[in-house]
DNA sequence: CGATAGCGGCCACTTCCTGACCTCAATGAC
DNA sequence: GTCATTGAGGTCAGGAAGTGGCCGCTATCG
């Protein structure tokens, strides 16, 4: 541990946790000379790390956002933070960053000790699913055990429930990872039939990886989204919602924020528009904007809303014959 | 970046992004011989990190998981990922982690190029809110500028808006944050009325660190938390919301959740109860649920419901006049 | 003005790093 | 079994680097 190198990880570290350090302090830690730590910064700096020093009395360093990521030290608990909130990201909750978070969580969960892989399983029973889409749930340690069986090269074994509910065992030689709308797909090729296939995450269980390493064979697709693209034909019912709602765009904006796009029409009036996977949700909003509404499309919301209306109306008038109770 | 650390940061990074990779590879990557290669692996595991050997043909080496954290290199995308992962970990999507999230979150931010950060802003615009507790969402900037003024000990300028409204200017000396139920709470001395105060996170804006560091003083008070669960003694106004629903608790389980807890009274009945801030949670959840229910308490949330039916009726009987159409 | 703290040159000493060469031990293909 | 491949590790010599102590310098704050 006396070792150069370790020691610049340790400064690091320290600089990483407390932004600012006075310069004896750091020294004593480190157990060297206040000579051999303005050596060791410099030796960051030449690392590309932006330590910026102040000078004077109650001087010190103090690490600057730089051009290049430093390598993040983390202790226990932040890397459980880090892997949870990664596995959120990857279920998809904000567009476009799945891909980077899958990778990122395996590199985290790759080098992570069994005892902080423990302590992420038990807090799996209190995650929040994905409600974001009412999609199906994927399960975040399939993610990631398929993601580093594609990363490592490894044969990978999983049982997979056809469309049909049909259960087979699989072999295949994982090729990548595909996020495509709110599902995740795998592309591999299957050494059972010998041929290229997709597989849906949402389907695939007790994925294993072999050991067995393997030449990655050459695609016969431009890209492996193209080829899950290809493969899909019958794509997820999703809904193209548009509502008019007799509000102020401003009010409908706040309830909504992000979950969709108004358009003003008026001093009183506004175009909702929202791609959901499910119902209940745009039901929701307008529910809470409090205004009335007229809904463009699709028919299926104006049955869903209907079906709200009248259940909601039922049991109100029920809870008003035995008299409505008190908080 | 010939240097005898940089070389060893490099192998490592190299070992966490493919976890298996062949000697002479490396050496080449490394533009060292394989002689010192294998030095730098004996480096690593004198470091602690468990690097395993295969030997004989298409042998290799791997990092496999090990007692301590080795530093985590991460690239751009990941590093992206990372950030917004933890900004929805330290939302409170599950429960406990939310302090280390939010320390981890500082570490990431703190140590990222500008570039990064405009990404993350741009992103933020397409981030999923904090859906899961209806309560007002915290600036997840906001969130870490305090957090690192807490960190760093620096004196923290920002405005407030007290329960009343009002907007002052505040200057404080940070201490501590706190993640209390599903709001976030800063322990601070408050310099301009030289006293201890909590600050809700939400009712905070414009937080600027000005850059004045200090010492730490003694906090009267066990700890933060006590502190604030001393000073905030008029609870805000929440709902106890009471609900029967008529349908398997399974079921209701599954659309609620981990939003409420659900009691099995029988084989088609339940009972649900949450606490939340406002009724339109509670509204939506019942009405996605599909089932028949009653309502126990609050009172106000059969006025709301009521308001809903009426309302979703009304339109939709407007819309079947107007001939309904097709999506 | 003086105390504090970072900056960096110089120097001598020590440590370690490196590449080359060697033998040995696994391992998988033929 | 044989053989090529690949990692493990010892040894050695030359060179590169790290280290601590010394110095004078400058910036900053009270």
């Amino acid at each position: 541990m006396a070792n150069t190198s370790s020691r610049t990880l340790r400064l690091l570290s320290l600089l990483q946790t407390h932004r600012y350090w006075p310069g004896p302090e750091l020294s004593d830690r480190l157990g060297v000379s206040a000579r051999t730590l303005r050596r060791d910064i410099d030796r960051l700096r030449e690392l590309g790390y932006p330590v910026v020093a102040h000078r004077g009395v109650d001087g010190g360093y103090q690490l600057a956002p730089g051009a290049a990521l430093p390598p993040l030290v983390v202790d226990d608990e932040e890397a459980i933070a880090l892997a949870i909130g990664l596995r959120m990201a990857a279920q998809g909750a904000v567009a476009g960053i799945e891909e980077s978070a899958v990778r990122a969580l395996t590199k985290v969960i790759q080098v992570m000790p069994p005892r902080l892989r423990r302590r992420i399983d038990a807090l799996r029973t209190v995650t929040v699913p994905a409600a974001w889409g009412a999609g199906p749930t994927i399960d975040a340690d399939a993610l990631t055990a398929v993601a580093q069986a594609c990363r490592d090269e490894e044969r990978l074994r999983f049982s997979y429930r056809a469309r049909d509910g049909e259960l087979t065992a699989r072999h295949v030689e994982p090729h990548r990872l595909v996020s495509l709308g709110r599902r995740w797909y795998l592309v591999a090729y299957d050494l059972t039939r010998h041929d290229w296939r997709s597989f849906r995450l949402d389907r695939l269980a007790d994925p294993g990886s072999t050991g067995e390493r393997f030449r990655p064979r050459d695609l016969p697709a431009e890209d492996a989204a193209d080829f899950v693209r290809a493969a899909i034909s019958s794509m997820p019912a999703a809904y193209d919602v548009e509502v008019l709602v007799h509000a102020p765009a401003a009010k409908v904006r706040a309830v909504v924020s992000r979950w969709g796009t108004v358009e003003e029409l008026g001093e009183d009036r506004c175009r909702l528009l929202m791609t959901v996977d499910g119902l209940e949700w745009p039901a929701m909003l307008i529910g809470a904007v409090g205004a009335d509404f007229e809904i463009v499309g699709p028919s299926e919301l104006t049955d869903f809303v209907r079906e709200w209306g009248t259940r909601f109306l039922r049991v109100t008038a029920a809870d008003d014959r035995r008299g409505s109770r008190t908080s």
